[in-house]
RNA sequence: GUCCCAGUAGCUCAGUGGAUAGAGCAACCGCCUCCUAAGCGGUAGGUCACGGGUUCAACUCCCGUCUGGGACACCA
């Protein structure tokens, strides 16, 4: 509550939105909408681009003239006169206008204007925070790469959009694990180990093994280290090139990722499913379900019933486990430790994938609709002196994760990858992102916080006072104010559509809108005392203003892991 | 052949079935003797690839076509 006397428990357009229902339901039951007419589950309410608008306007009257033989504009009416009188949200509206076709646009009230400001100033970093997703147990697994060689530019994508993604997720409500899978078996790790002992031992790498720069690297520090290595029977050479590669190599990748302020909470390795007959307990449950049969001695999983376009096979007539075993057998483990969303996170090159593991979800009996989510991620050009740089694993001109961070930082490097919708191509243009101009968002965006900070500073040395006493309402009807205020109380409506989306570059669009609003704010609505003029109320208020929206930017930043500093 | 993604301003791209389709860059014209100009305002720029359909309403949903990119394994 504020002194305004208006509950801020819930978002305003949350209390529109539920006042919208009730009005609904009681003209239903005044019997002036026809009986029988099915309403809605859900009541649009929307932010109308343009601001003669209203700051909310909703639909619903032109949706609901169809089935109930109505002209909208009168079921607009009754809505009208009914929200007009309804006890919990009238005093936050100043009017509700009827326009076009049957729109109803809605504009708030000076106070309810002012419990948003409060409810930022109160709630803090958790402003923006909700419930959309509460008691739901999500396992989010991105990027699992091999552990063959170092995080690159393919990589890097999902590292940033992945943790952000997570930290939205989070934000929602979600209780959510950040899963790195590990595939540390099969014949990629033989590979490996056999390029490592060639290396150190001075001979030719295998055709098909690795090749790039790192692997002499690697090797090196490997042969320094334990030089008896390379006195070992072949077979056990090869082991312990193997197994010390692996766990050097892990250890980078961790490195590099905690570095970019990307946190997994399990690294999951691919080989402890077949330990302690994991496996097999796997294959049982796949049995029972009536979805495994054996074929030219192998094993195989029937995923055409559900959609796949050829069966899967998970062990190979000679014994061995195809890799689609791990698959299955990772997704049952998933759900064995209680997650009820398992999120994947692949690259195009893996969209072939998607059909599969969800024949996997439903072959376990699960809802391939609910219990498991693929999303699909396109790939990432890198531009530099106007130019593409042109990625080869053989040539050894892949980019780094590490490498990247280096030419532009993490902060550039996360936001830029995180603001593209995941399934478009993206181009990194590495000069821009190293430019301080309109044409870099997040700068455009960290700008915004650094000049409201400096604007507090200077407020605090004119002994200008801002807080939650200070807001004024009835001060800030300037365009620009109530405009900042609208795009504050967004915030949370943003970060559950991202959420139940899995888009989080829509916070950072958001960001990007709220900063270009302050600083139009900012251009018009002067915030401290010319010269000498004295400190009033409005200074405090609009300081006050200033002082929500800094809060706003950074916790949208934080979303995206990307700092909001306080001087640029 | 089957499947996935894309096609929106000169360029790079946003756009959850709503009202006059947006931003940045590039072009042109303006704004700091006072809060951070890494900023703001203005002008100009559009057949939302094309054709049907659904809807009170389609850039948005469905079907088809065209163009571009990518993927298909008892590899991992």
């Amino acid at each position: 509550m504020n002194s305004n006397g208006v509950s801020s428990s819930s978002p305003v357009s949350d209390q529109l939105e539920a006042a919208i229902v009730r009005a609904l339901e009681l003209a239903l039951a005044a019997e002036e909408l026809p009986s029988g007419l099915a309403l809605p589950s859900e009541v649009t309410l929307e932010r109308p681009k343009n601001r003669d608008h209203g700051d909310y306007a909703t639909s619903i009257a032109l949706a609901l003239a169809k089935p109930s033989g109505f002209n909208p504009r009168k079921i607009a009416e009754l809505l009208r006169t009914y929200l007009l009188a309804d006890i919990i949200i009238k005093d936050s509206i100043s009017a509700i206008d009827i326009a076009g076709p049957g729109f109803l646009n809605i504009t708030l009230a000076n106070s309810s204007q002012g419990s948003i400001v409060a409810s930022i100033l109160s709630e803090g970093d958790k402003y923006g925070h909700g419930s959309a997703l509460a008691g739901k147990k999500i396992n989010l697994e991105f990027i699992s790469a091999n552990p063959t060689g170092p995080l690159h530019l393919g990589h890097t994508r999902w590292a940033a959009v992945g943790d952000a993604l997570g930290r939205v997720l989070s934000a929602a409500g979600a209780e959510v694990t950040r899963e790195f899978y590990i595939n540390d078996r099969g014949n990629q790790m033989e590979l490996f180990g056999a390029s490592l002992r060639a290396a150190a031992l001075g001979l030719p790498v295998p055709e098909e093994g690795y090749h790039g720069g790192y692997i002499t690297d690697l090797a090196n520090a490997i042969k320094d280290r334990s030089p008896e290595y390379l006195s070992l029977p072949e077979a056990d050479s090869l082991d312990a090139f193997r197994d010390a590669g692996y766990a050097l190599q892990l250890l980078d990748q961790q490195r590099v990722l905690e570095n970019f302020r990307t946190h997994f909470d399990i690294w999951f390795s691919e080989k402890s499913l077949y330990e302690n007959d994991f496996f097999k307990h796997c294959l049982e449950r796949l049995r029972e379900q009536g979805h495994v049969f054996e074929d030219g001695g192998a094993t195989w999983l029937r995923t055409t019933d559900f959609g796949d376009d050829k069966d899967r096979v998970m062990i190979k007539s000679d014994g061995a486990f195809a890799y689609f075993a791990s698959d299955s057998a990772y997704y049952i483990s998933k759900r064995e430790r209680g997650f009820e969303i398992c999120i994947y996170m692949l690259g195009a090159d893996h969209h072939g994938y998607v059909n599969r593991l969800k024949a996997i979800a439903a072959c376990a009996g699960d809802d391939p609709n609910y219990n498991i989510d693929v999303l699909i991620g396109q790939l990432v050009k890198i531009m530099e002196n106007g130019e593409e740089l042109k990625l080869s694993k053989r040539a050894g001109t892949i980019i780094t994760l590490e490498e990247l961070v280096e030419k532009v930082g993490v902060d550039a490097a996360r936001y830029t990858l995180i603001r593209y919708p995941v399934d478009t191509p993206m181009v990194m243009d590495v000069d821009v992102l190293r430019s301080r101009t309109n044409e870099n968002p997040v700068y455009y965006v960290q700008y915004a916080h650094a000049r409201i900070c400096a604007v507090l500073r200077n407020a605090s040395d004119l002994g200008i006072t801002y807080g939650a006493d200070q807001i004024h309402p009835e001060l800030l009807e300037n365009e620009r104010e109530r405009e900042l205020i609208g795009a504050l109380a967004e915030f949370p409506r943003v970060v559950a559509g991202a959420a139940e989306l899995r888009e989080p570059h829509r916070i950072a669009r958001y960001a990007e809108e709220l900063a270009g609003i302050y600083h139009r704010f900012y251009a018009d609505c002067r915030v401290l005392p010319m010269g000498d003029e004295p400190a009033t109320e409005l200074h405090s208020a609009r300081a006050t203003l200033c002082s929500a929206t800094a809060r706003v930017i950074a916790n949208s930043l934080a979303l995206l892991g990307v700092t909001a500093p306080e001087k640029m």
